[in-house]
DNA sequence: AACGATTACGCAAGCGATTGCATAATAATT
DNA sequence: AATTATTATGCAATCGCTTGCGTAATCGTT
């Protein structure tokens, strides 16, 4: 039924040999046939049979995206968040340029847990893979990429063999923003952090510590199992019992942020004007907020295109010294910070 | 280098066609030499593949999902939402369960009008279709369906052809809203619309008439050429303007509810006491909304194993009759509607 | 023990591309 | 004009799996 080689073939005259060459640009081919090949391939509209292709290539031109699904049943608080769709979009736009398709699939923590290959690129499903987010484990990445096939980590890397990531900054984003908060007078500032195994919860935490040292102030940080609104309410609520005089937090995400501010009304304290809070991501929840989120802005979308291009690269180009990206990021000064306040008591 | 189908026939002494036959699970194999078979796949850590498989059958077990991108540059605004992420979780879910992957891409506002059936059916890369949102035009829609490929609908459907989708109740959502509203006595209440031809606003609008004929009142509804934030704010503006007495506000969705409250306050009316206002998602950001938004949620994940679903079915067990689903939706009542403050006050 | 039914399996022909090698057609060289 | 170099094309094998058809093996019957 749908029109093959031989169609296309048959109508110029041709031998399936010839159309292929023409339509994959190989060399030898005179101008006349090309063109007259060209011509009867649109006319025919035709289009190559990828399974075909893919049989006697051992190309795809899919890449697979292999995302975290955080909890199945989902509570509000375990939605997905719109960050994920921004990296995603970005991917795709630049498949698309390449002319690649995304295969995509959730891994939730059992999968990442035990050593279990997806199909996906058991059945050479894929020609290179995106594992997107902090939750896999080093073992899990480590025989996917045992397997030959390119990968590029997004939101995570590895240091127990060197492999292509792109992250963003964030030890500086959690620099700026304490940074910005020991300017405004804070000298108790507490990191709310994420699982200590979470790349960008160490980063972050590095930043933190980074510019309180600078300043001479001391850290202090109390850990979280996940980032989830109402772990970041709880994390608060010990942070203000064991920091009694704590003037600022800076939390791991925005949904923790959102939390410790919960904690802080619940607490009785009023956000920012006795306690700033500052989350990270951006997230399109942060700027409704009341008040709006002090926050650190990530190009996902950048981010998304990037990680994309590198796959690709790697694909045609072969491998290459792997590298690590790093998108810089913006510190973006909203009210939960409270700097207004104190700008105007200047 | 990877394990055939012809490595495990060696294995065990048998033709390919036989560990096919055992592999998918076809009849006249004697017990004994599928077990056997069975172990040396497993042994072998044997999986087909697929391209050898597809280029057989003409099966791909791929389907492909097609999203919609408002805007490739994504200022906050335009940015995603969070439920197109619980969708495709959904999907994801249910097609691990079918042993199907998901091809993901997304369209944007010119390939959506230019009648350009994407590569990804043309090269037969899926064997069916999810399209999710309502930004897809009949045209196209009627194009795709026209290649003979099994198609669902989200969040769309089609009078032109009967053609399966998957909804939900966006009348009885909004229509709960609304009698919510007149029950707390507003008699003035706006709608603010999304584009006409975008079938959840229309159906929402439904919902609203329909309460307000029941309750006697008259229908007032300022339609918006997009559905961000922005134009929300814009929308409530002139409503305000041409409404004076308007007591009450129902968004099409959650980010222009959004931008009404900006509104409202930029015209120095508070929410929600003096102006209500009601949403329609609950997206995350719905419940830091200050003050946080009453609104209709929709299960979203549940929607996406539905389509998912749906479109296995069709392929597996040929056409059926089309089917419309429509999931229930729940009326989530936080402040923004004001009724606590009615409460009160009685 | 012989014969027809069943059952279990192998053969070989596809599926629709790609590609190394051979060859026909053309151009260049003497 | 004959010979060689070059260019353009075709042949046929191959990729790994599925499947219709034929046959050998097994079973049940009388």
């Amino acid at each position: 039924m749908p029109t093959t080689i031989k169609d296309v073939a048959a109508k110029v005259g041709v031998s399936p040999s010839t159309v292929s060459r023409v339509l994959n640009d190989r060399p030898g081919i005179s101008p006349r046939t090309r063109e007259r090949v060209l011509q009867a391939a649109q006319k025919l509209n035709y289009s190559p049979s990828i399974a075909a292709r893919s049989l006697a290539t051992a190309r795809t031109y899919n890449i697979g995206y292999i995302g975290y699904k955080y909890n199945s049943s989902s509570p509000a608080d375990f939605r997905p968040s719109d960050v994920t769709t921004s990296t995603l979009e970005g991917i795709d736009e630049e498949l698309t340029r390449r002319s690649y398709y995304m295969l995509i699939t959730y891994a939730d923590k059992n999968m990442v847990r035990t050593l279990d290959v997806p199909h996906m690129v058991r059945q050479n499903r894929v020609d290179g893979l995106i594992l997107n987010g902090p939750a896999f484990s080093p073992r899990y990445i480590i025989q996917l990429q045992n397997t030959g096939l390119p990968i590029v980590l997004v939101d995570n890397r590895l240091n127990e063999t060197v492999i292509d990531c792109v992250l963003c900054d964030n030890e500086n984003g959690a620099y700026q923003a304490i940074k910005h908060l020991i300017e405004h007078g804070h000298e108790c500032i507490v990191f709310l952090s994420g699982p200590a195994d979470w790349l960008s919860s160490h980063e972050r935490a590095t930043g933190y510590r980074q510019a309180l040292h600078e300043a001479g102030l001391e850290p202090h940080v109390v850990f979280m199992p996940n980032t989830i609104v109402d772990t970041g309410r709880e994390a608060m609520l010990t942070a203000l019992e064991e920091y009694p005089d704590l003037t600022a937090v800076m939390a791991v995400n925005d949904a923790t942020a959102v939390g410790a501010i919960r904690a802080c009304q619940q607490a009785g304290h009023v956000v920012p004007d006795e306690i700033a809070v500052v989350g990270f991501d951006d997230e399109l929840r942060a700027q409704v907020h009341t008040p709006p989120l002090t926050t650190v802005r990530i190009c996902w979308h950048e981010i998304g295109i990037q990680a994309a291009r590198r796959v690709v690269d790697l694909i045609e180009r072969g491998s290459q010294i792997p590298i690590r990206m790093r998108l810089a990021v913006e510190l973006i000064i909203r009210q939960s910070c409270g700097c207004h306040i104190t700008s105007e008591a200047l």
